[in-house]
DNA sequence: AGGCATTAATTTGACAGAAAAAATAATTCT
DNA sequence: AGAATTATTTTTTCTGTCAAATTAATGCCT
């Protein structure tokens, strides 16, 4: 039963995917936030028999918990003996989700469960640093994240960090991000010498797919996608229940995908004819002022001054929005995913979040006796980012502890 | 060890993917046409023990053998006991590969090895039928080819179908196809209930992904992508080392991506600006005669009056090598794939096979320091498709052999 | 109140897949 | 012939899982 000394090593078990029946578990439980054994047994196809026996050991562990009976609500339509229901125990873990954008550095503490404790946002003097100062920053920001509320920095299991930019999350390393004044910065491993928890690093885009395959709608999906809308245009994919990565790490650059030939609009990214040079905020503002429009401050300003009637800019929208239907209806030919989610910061008024671009989408996506995907909208302010890269943190360091073989 | 009439029912095991070990073995075994048990252990990672156990059981139900020492070739360069080289037994089992084109139907014998054994080609009298025509069709096809060669139709175990259009290969289920008259045809299941052996269909790229991942370029790799030029524009894409299919079974329809925004090139499909309207053979023969340059025959002669120095077919052509490259290099921005395998009929002269368009695609894919994927280009005459079929047929018997509990 | 029906959870016994360790087999080298 | 070496097989052990039986906790009924 319990230690008496002997080495415990690695000996039975798969070879690939360790221990899945733990992970399916505790999965469903979190899916759920309370769920009774007989249900998991039932959802996840295990016995009864076995599902007593990983709740036994994920108990002990502390993982999970038992929720006390409460009187307060009681179905009491059932006869039998109740089912005890079981859930995460939030005290369990510790995990901080860290935002990094151009203008600050966006904390938010939540514990195993994914209850939000405490949150903190540290300005940045610079849009770009050196790897050194933003670890420094980053390290510093979950620290008084921590203080702010009374904790000790100490108790923090995991932190996810989550940038814009080319990052290959498994391997902990930044080819190129908008933040960072190098390239090919092995980030992870860089905060990992300077702080005692563990830490991953991803593409924004893939926190947010996380986020949503954890604790979103993507829940009982096997396979969907999410585009997100910010400053650039990301694109997360759950493949099979799985985040897909590309071979060299750094899949998924929807925002660069070439929408127009030959000589397209210039991209930030050096090329042309990216569709974000088409849809980005920043993009469309730039070229609103190339066409003698005037100058404007953020997307709200774009849409008044076409309303307003400016043939110009009104144009300017309207190609945005034939290229965006146009590439998420390239996504769903591909992809042919269950559902696509949305991702906007502001997504009333955004013009890339109107019905008609999604009856565009329809229009163009090929047409067989199914229906097509839903395409859903999602809200996604500055903290919700953070809350994605705390999920991802959540999922990475459930990764640790339920498919590796037990730490001493 | 053999049916003493006690019930072996599904017992132990996983819930997801069964048997995983003789699967990885047979799939090793496969892939060096033969090895000895000592590498399988090494290249699989599984211990030399297990090894053991799993190619007995393979023995000894016959899908493997040994290999006489063969006194021919000794590497004598080893001391010790030498090692006794496994491979598959190309006697276990009969499969057909069968490419449903528009003037014909190609089948393919080929033994549990892959080895080819027979052809067999029978003319189609209208490019379009009903499917209880095109299922008389290719059983008499599959009949002739056994036939032709002195072997018992009854030998065949599993047949593996290809055909061109939306094809949902795990439900068996034509959606659309060119071939057919009618939509949304069970044809797995209509042929099933006519013949003996096991049918397994799918769209024509899905095949070539499988032959390739199967006997070529992709067998060392985990994920690649196949886009094949025909009539149409096919892909065909395996990720993490399994084919990959949308949630509606007919994912990646890459030549009907759109390349072009509002009113674009009219396709075959009622939709416009589709990536085979501007690069498709079909499509570039009938806007050759409306820009007014004569009637073409194929894509040769477009070729040549390009050369002669007709401009409105040279623009048609850099046209089409533009878009083309841009879908590539899209492809590359998305999946990011360890390779990419263009699958051409006359691969050396098509216009989409010039090193030019690899060049460009290489232009427009985001830049990393990592280089980006290969582009190789195969040779796919009609009957490498029936090839594609009859790996496919293998490949899903194969899982029914291994992955299944055993059949009475 | 006491027994019965019902449902949930646990225990028990067994088995399959896989690995470590030990044994055996088939060679070459000295 | 014997030692060294490498490959394969056998033996033992371990883990995850399951079916069946058992125990637990409750409501319903008389």
């Amino acid at each position: 039963m319990d230690d008496s000394g002997a080495p415990t090593a690695a000996r039975g078990g798969g070879i690939e995917a360790r221990r899945p029946g733990r992970a399916r578990v505790l999965r469903t439980i979190r899916q759920h936030t309370q769920v009774a054994r007989v249900d998991i047994a039932r959802e996840t196809g295990i016995s009864p028999a076995t599902v007593t026996a990983i709740t036994a050991d994920l108990l002990s562990e502390g993982l999970i918990e038992r929720i006390s009976p409460d009187a307060g609500e009681r179905p009491k339509t059932s006869r039998g003996r109740p089912r005890e229901a079981l859930k995460i125990r939030g005290a369990a873990h510790l995990v901080a989700g860290v935002k990094v954008s151009q203008g600050a550095i966006t904390v938010l503490l939540v514990d195993f469960e994914g209850r939000e404790l405490g949150t903190q946002e540290i300005p940045r003097a610079e849009r770009r640093s050196s790897a050194a100062a933003l670890v420094d920053q980053i390290a510093l920001a979950v620290d008084r994240a921590c203080h702010a509320i009374g904790l000790d920095p100490a108790r923090v299991s995991a932190v996810g960090v989550g940038l814009a930019g080319y990052v290959d999350g498994l391997r902990g390393l930044v080819h190129w991000s908008s933040a960072l004044t190098e390239r090919n910065v092995p980030l992870a491993d860089l905060l990992s010498q300077r702080v005692h928890y563990a830490v991953f690093i991803d593409n924004d885009a893939n926190l947010v797919a996380t986020a949503e395959h954890l604790f979103g709608r993507g829940q009982a999906l096997r396979t969907f996608l999410v585009v997100t809308i910010q400053h650039g245009i990301g694109l997360g994919v759950v493949i099979d229940g799985q985040l897909y990565r590309g071979a060299r790490g750094c899949g998924a650059e929807f925002g660069h995908t070439k929408v127009a030939p030959g000589d397209g609009a210039a991209c930030q990214c050096g090329q042309r004819g990216c569709l974000e040079a088409y849809t980005s905020e920043y993009a469309l503002l730039r070229q609103a002022e190339e066409v003698g429009a005037g100058t404007f401050t953020d997307m709200a300003a774009l849409q008044e001054a076409a309303a307003q009637g400016d043939a110009g800019i009104a144009d300017l929208l309207s190609a945005a929005g034939e290229y965006f239907s146009m590439g998420l209806a390239n996504l769903i030919n591909i992809f042919d995913p269950e559902l696509i989610i949305l991702a906007f910061e502001a997504a009333g008024n955004h013009p890339l979040c109107q019905p008609e671009i999604v009856e565009a989408v329809h229009s163009k996506v090929v047409q067989v006796d199914v229906a097509p995907p839903e395409i859903v909208v999602h809200n996604w302010g500055d903290r919700m980012w953070a809350k994605g890269a705390a999920a991802y943190g959540i999922e990475r360091l459930t990764h640790l502890l339920v498919e590796d073989l037990g730490a001493p």
